[in-house]
DNA sequence: ATATATTTGGACAATATTTGTCAAAATCAT
DNA sequence: ATGATTTTGACAAATATTGTCCAAATATAT
């Protein structure tokens, strides 16, 4: 269990290429990037899925753990955070039954 | 189980008064509020608190309905979402743990 | 040790999103 | 039909996000 950003930097310094090479390919500044390994800055969802082509790591992980750290980052200093999962987790399925027949949320 | 709107609705409707009424208290134009019941338009978590307490409700209560519907309107459309929902609540129980020691996220 | 490459920090800019106003239209109750 | 309430949608203001730029700091290699 590690921030997305953590990840991103491992995949990174494992691959061997410095923030400059992969900063290009995804057409931001190497700043951004050296930010969102660090987790002073969030990536946006496309750039998860670039850089899980880049590395060729699980999308589906990777997506989980950004989208994750980003639900994070919203209840933090909430001391009713893990309430608020709990809930947000039961209605979620509860919609996925119903599909689409309600409209909602 | 029911959205932060259906719930505000209800305890206006149940206080027979009207949106312009709650809306002058809220200070905004009632037209936000009736989105807001009707689940176009966010509210602020100042907002959700004011509500609280004009209809004294259960702020708590509140907050966690807010906050859940806020988490699932994120995750709308990802298919992943329980999953990211599961990683959530593991990764918040464990930075709830080692309080502030690790300073992440 | 010094040159070179890489990473980080911070001021600022562009863009996107959120939150709101306003006024008119639609709905509801008498 | 009148008056009150609610809804709709175009638009504006405020805020948050995402990015650039470049200099400073740090790490790496010769």
């Amino acid at each position: 269990m590690q921030t997305i950003g953590k990840q991103i930097r491992k995949l990174r310094e494992d691959s061997g290429l410095p923030l400059r090479k992969i900063a290009a390919i995804l057409d931001i500044d190497q700043s951004i990037l050296s930010k969102i390994e660090r987790g002073e800055r969030k990536a946006t969802k496309k750039q998860i899925i670039q850089i899980a082509k880049i590395f060729n790591a699980d999308k589906k992980e990777l997506l989980i753990n950004y989208f994750s750290d980003k639900v994070i980052y919203e209840l933090i200093n909430e001391d009713i955070a893990v309430d608020v999962l709990k809930v947000a987790e039961k209605k979620i399925k509860y919609l996925n039954q119903n599909q689409n027949q309600n409209q909602n949320v």
